[in-house]
DNA sequence: GGTCCCC
DNA sequence: GGGGACCAACGCCTC
DNA sequence: GAGGCG
């Protein structure tokens, strides 16, 4: 059973707060509430007369944390005006847990033929020269019910965390930005990956390069390079690997390039820079990861980046706390 | 988690 | 209506 | 082509 919740003295949805803090989907959360309260199953309204299915909605997702399917939605739905920009137009893979982050899971590029009405399908040409594929696709900015029900679609399938594409449809061969993925080795720790960022940070620097940084939700650090439109996916690639050789080069005891764990020396930061290629994913900022207490890939700025950053306090339940804050420092850095 | 098929 | 079988990724690297 | 890795 989920962990006992505070009982609302009003089923009243609180009325939206003003400026950055605004909360367009407030009616949402309380109907993910009232469903949840009652059997786990109903019929979502969304804005633009579109409807969405959910079931299941107090089945525990991680059940260490008392944190159910309908809590995982409510987040989703609390960090929207962010989130649904970042996952807008990408082509979206599925990693479902359908009994939770201790059951089985296993991935999903096609969506079946089958999607319910007011969740976005798009064909789209995965590699040049093939032809077009049916994926999940973020919703566009302007159609909120549309963007809204797809994400919660997938959420509804089992999805945890949200991965989508460096790239979108309309300039699908284009990534909006480079990604290097900062991993620690088990003996570096955090310490560690913040020593490195800083020092990726610095080398963007020196190329008047910008860059934003968040956690990745796990041990690490993702750092986003934004590019100049119609940039390839070759370009992405090696701007990183030039990027990630520099710092592992000149600091070979905290940096590494090398993929092979067995061959990579202990201590090091893993630079990873092979992610930028057609098809492959990032957890989109505000992921969920499907790790204990619900962990969120979460923005942060340069002046956090220090020995006191520690990634694993950024949960569900933390990141809702200070959702307008984080929202803000995000819609900043990317603009 | 969803769908299809068969009892 | 219920139960059971079956389905649900991919790119890039090194060897 | 297989296996490792993410």
């Amino acid at each position: 059973m989920p962990a006992k919740r505070r009982t609302q003295s009003s089923s009243r949805p609180r009325p939206p707060r003003r400026g950055a803090g605004a909360d367009p989907f407030a009616d949402v959360v309380a109907q993910l509430e009232a469903i949840e309260r009652g059997d786990g199953e109903g019929e979502l309204r969304l804005p633009g007369d579109v409807t969405l299915r959910v079931t299941s909605l107090a089945k525990p997702y991680f059940p260490g944390d008392g944190i159910t399917k309908g809590d995982l939605m409510r987040f989703y739905v609390r960090v929207a005006p962010v989130l649904l920009d970042a996952i807008a137009d990408r082509p979206l893979v599925l990693r479902r847990y359908p009994g939770g982050i201790d059951g089985p899971s296993f991935h999903q590029h096609d969506p079946g033929d089958n999607t319910p009405d007011g969740v976005r399908v798009e064909e789209v040409v995965v590699q040049r020269g093939e032809p077009a594929e049916r994926r999940l696709v973020g919703g566009p900015v302007d159609e909120p019910g549309v963007a809204l029900a797809t994400l919660l679609y997938t959420v509804q399938l089992g999805t945890i965390p949200v991965n989508v594409w460096h790239s979108r449809v309309g300039s699908i061969a284009s990534p909006d930005y480079a990604v290097l993925d900062l991993d620690p080795d088990p003996k570096a720790g955090f310490a560690g990956v913040i020593a490195v960022a800083r020092l990726v940070h610095d080398a963007l620097a020196r190329r008047h390069l910008a860059s934003a940084a968040k956690t990745s939700g796990s041990r690490g650090i993702h750092m986003l390079i934004p590019l100049p439109g119609g940039s390839s996916f070759d370009d992405a690639a090696s701007l990183a690997e030039e990027i990630a050789s520099e710092v592992a080069t000149e600091h070979p005891e905290m940096a590494t390039v090398e993929r092979s764990l067995d061959e990579r020396r202990r201590g090091t930061v893993y630079v990873d820079h092979l992610q930028n290629a057609a098809g492959k994913t990032l957890a989109a900022v505000f992921s969920v990861r499907a790790r204990p207490h619900a962990t969120v890939s979460t923005p942060i700025t340069w002046r956090q980046v220090t020995t006191t950053l520690q990634p694993e306090r950024y949960t569900i339940r933390t990141v809702t706390r200070q959702r307008d804050s984080l929202m803000t420092r995000w819609r900043s850095l990317m603009g």
